[in-house]
DNA sequence: GCCGTTTTCGGCCCGACTGTTTTCAGTCG
């Protein structure tokens, strides 16, 4: 029997929340439905719709996919509500033509799409698993159901043992043996089985720093979607730049120890299946080529895709070696991606929203944010102590690595006392205080403010009592535990430690750990509204395993003219001071303009809105 | 299925690798 719509199915937890937060605005904004369709979950639908046609069409680069694909994205990061408009303005949406709309029409007026449950109905959630094997594709996946009568993964595997796959023409031994292989690195997840970043960027550090040490290699990168920042990584692609002998990175890569399996292996481009399952690719290019290689393995690729239109129009040609023109082939831009971008008449735009989700119209335009620097932070507004049970690093230290890196204020945020493991004693705090005196007059062009960072409770109170916070010069408030709560209670909960004058900044707003824990659900768009109100700032969290709040909710805050981010590193450890870097990446991902970060803002603009705000 | 200031029809991004082929289809990113 099939689901119910909108149940069960598996999305990213940003995503999710995302959905909920345009979900939540619908119901509460019109009482007399409830399942009027947000933005993500039309695109949903067109991106379902898009992988069965690829079934249908016999390829997943069919006009007619690609064209859903189009017309998902664009709503996806469409701003306002696409189900409110007329089919007419809907077609006026990038991608999005006269038989889209009327799907969307219908989608907002009856619940569903009859063409996507034709489609449905003709390829079941057990055919369409078969497309999730690696080596098996639409084509492929339509032939073994025609002439094998085989209808899911299960099957597959039995008809290989029975080795049926051989005899079928233009198939052999070794493809047989390679799906064989495949199935059994599925783990029921196979091609959309995700690493959160935290992992996929250690074991990209190591690959990088093994092929460095190849004769000839001058530079080894990771680009792809870690490149570009995303929460989770679905590979690892590694561009090397050689002077030597290509075959001899390749040969070296193919051996490294972390390699389980070599699913290619050709003299510029090999791929292999390393821990947990993850496969890394490989691209060794020339140092004149670096530049247009970049633009080509960073992605994304619908941004690609963009920028090769734009070079076909004027009558170039874009690959991963060069942009040249068409007709005799000489290199119009190829060494860095500045000259790729400025050859289109585009500024360089940050590998974090290469998504084509706006990014080239507002680059075109000349409206993309002012995206953040690190040399721009002029301060650190969460950091713990070894005060804190989880802290490893002592006061004089911490202070010390933060006047190492030329910030004007300093936020110490050890935890409240409600955390009982982990949280300081009002005693604790007045000591604390004391030192604090003498650090700041040790470092004089250094504000250092003490702070906490408190425990938001289920009803929204935080540790301690007014009076005790009043002796506080900074507050951070994160939720902790009870991530169980609904929708209406979490808001809740949130907007009443925003309103408290003692908090400054919500730390790590949804409390997502990636890839472990989903964030609580919230409804974002009543959040911010509150964030507005009080002027309380967003925390926009430093760790790799949390990187919260979301990008999709940071855009959807920079939507808004009226809400401000802090970027914090969440310090527990003396290194952890460099995580700033991560949150400045997470920020562009958001399209977050420096402007609207308040630890970029001078030191007498910061005190003011600290203090603004602690006065209620 | 979408799109258009040369176009309402005829285009639509590009290439490496693999396995099975004697010149290419399928898959992948």
């Amino acid at each position: 029997m099939r689901k119910a719509k909108g149940e069960g199915e598996t999305l990213p937890s940003a995503v999710l929340l995302f959905a909920f937060s345009l979900f939540a605005r619908a119901t509460r904004d019109s009482h007399m439905l409830a399942l009027v369709p947000s933005n993500s979950e039309i695109a949903r639908n067109l991106y379902e719709m898009a992988r069965l046609a690829a079934l249908a069409e016999g390829s997943s680069n069919a006009f007619r996919v690609r064209a859903y694909e189009t017309a998902a994205r664009t709503i996806d990061g469409h701003p306002d509500r696409v189900e409110q408009l007329s089919e007419a303005e809907m077609t006026r949406l990038r991608g999005v033509g006269k038989s889209t709309a009327s799907k969307i029409r219908e989608l907002v007026d009856t619940g569903s799409i009859a063409r996507l449950e034709e489609l449905r109905a003709r390829f079941p959630p057990g055919f369409v698993a078969l497309t999730r094997v690696p080596g098996v594709g639409p084509k492929t996946a339509v032939r073994l159901h025609d002439e094998l009568g085989i209808a899911n993964v299960d099957d597959l595997a039995a008809a290989i043992e029975r080795n049926e796959l051989r005899d079928l023409p233009g198939m052999g031994e070794k493809t047989e043996e390679n799906i064989r292989n495949a199935i059994e690195r599925l783990g029921g997840a196979g091609k959309e089985n995700r690493t959160p970043i935290i992992e996929a960027i250690r074991i990209a550090r190591e690959v990088c720093e093994e092929l460095l040490e190849v004769p000839g290699v001058r530079s080894a990168e990771p680009m792809g979607s870690l490149r570009r920042f995303r929460d989770t990584i679905g590979d690892i692609d590694i561009i090397a730049v050689s002077t030597g002998d290509p075959e001899e990175v390749m040969s070296r890569f193919v051996e490294l120890p972390i390699v389980r399996d070599v699913v290619g292996h050709g003299a510029r481009k090999s791929a292999i299946v390393g821990a947990m399952g993850l496969q890394i690719d490989l691209r060794v290019v020339e140092p004149a080529q670096y530049g247009s290689a970049e633009v080509y393995f960073t992605g994304s690729k619908a941004h690609n895709i963009r920028l090769r239109q734009m070079a076909l129009d004027r009558g170039w040609t874009l690959n991963e070696y060069a942009l040249s023109e068409i007709d005799g082939g000489s290199v119009v831009a190829s060494k860095t991606e500045e000259a790729v971008y400025e050859a289109l008449d585009l500024p360089w735009i940050p590998p974090e929203i290469r998504e084509d989700t706006g990014e080239i119209e507002a680059a075109r335009a000349g409206s993309l944010p002012a995206f953040v620097r690190v040399q721009d932070l002029k301060g650190d507004l969460h950091v713990h102590t070894d005060l804190s049970g989880d802290g490893h690093v002592s006061l004089a230290d911490v202070v010390a690595g933060a006047a190492e890196r030329g910030y004007r204020y300093l936020a110490i945020t050890d935890h409240g006392e409600n955390l009982t493991i982990n949280g300081l004693t009002r005693h604790q705090l007045l000591a604390q205080r004391r030192v604090l005196a003498r650090l700041n007059t040790k470092y004089p062009d250094m504000v250092i403010l003490q702070g906490a960072e408190l425990n938001i409770a289920p009803d929204g109170s935080v540790d301690y009592d007014a009076d005790f916070l009043t002796g506080l010069e900074f507050g951070v408030a994160s939720v902790h535990s009870h991530f169980g709560l609904d929708a209406a209670a979490q808001t809740a909960r949130v907007a009443t430690a925003m309103r408290n004058p003692a908090v400054n900044v919500i730390g790590h707003l949804t409390g997502r750990r990636i890839g472990k824990r989903p964030g609580i659900d919230l409804d974002v768009d009543e959040v911010l509204s509150v964030a507005a109100a009080t002027g309380c700032a967003l925390e926009i969290n430093c760790h790799l395993d949390r990187l919260d709040a979301p990008a999709e909710i940071l855009r959807r805050a920079m939507e808004r003219d009226d809400v401000v981010f802090a970027i914090s590193t969440d310090t527990h450890r003396l290194h952890e001071l460099d995580n700033a870097i991560n949150g400045v990446r997470l920020a562009r991902r958001g399209w977050v303009d420096r402007s609207r970060v308040v630890n970029t803002w001078p030191q007498k603009r910061f005190l003011k809105w600290v203090r603004d705000k602690r006065s209620g």
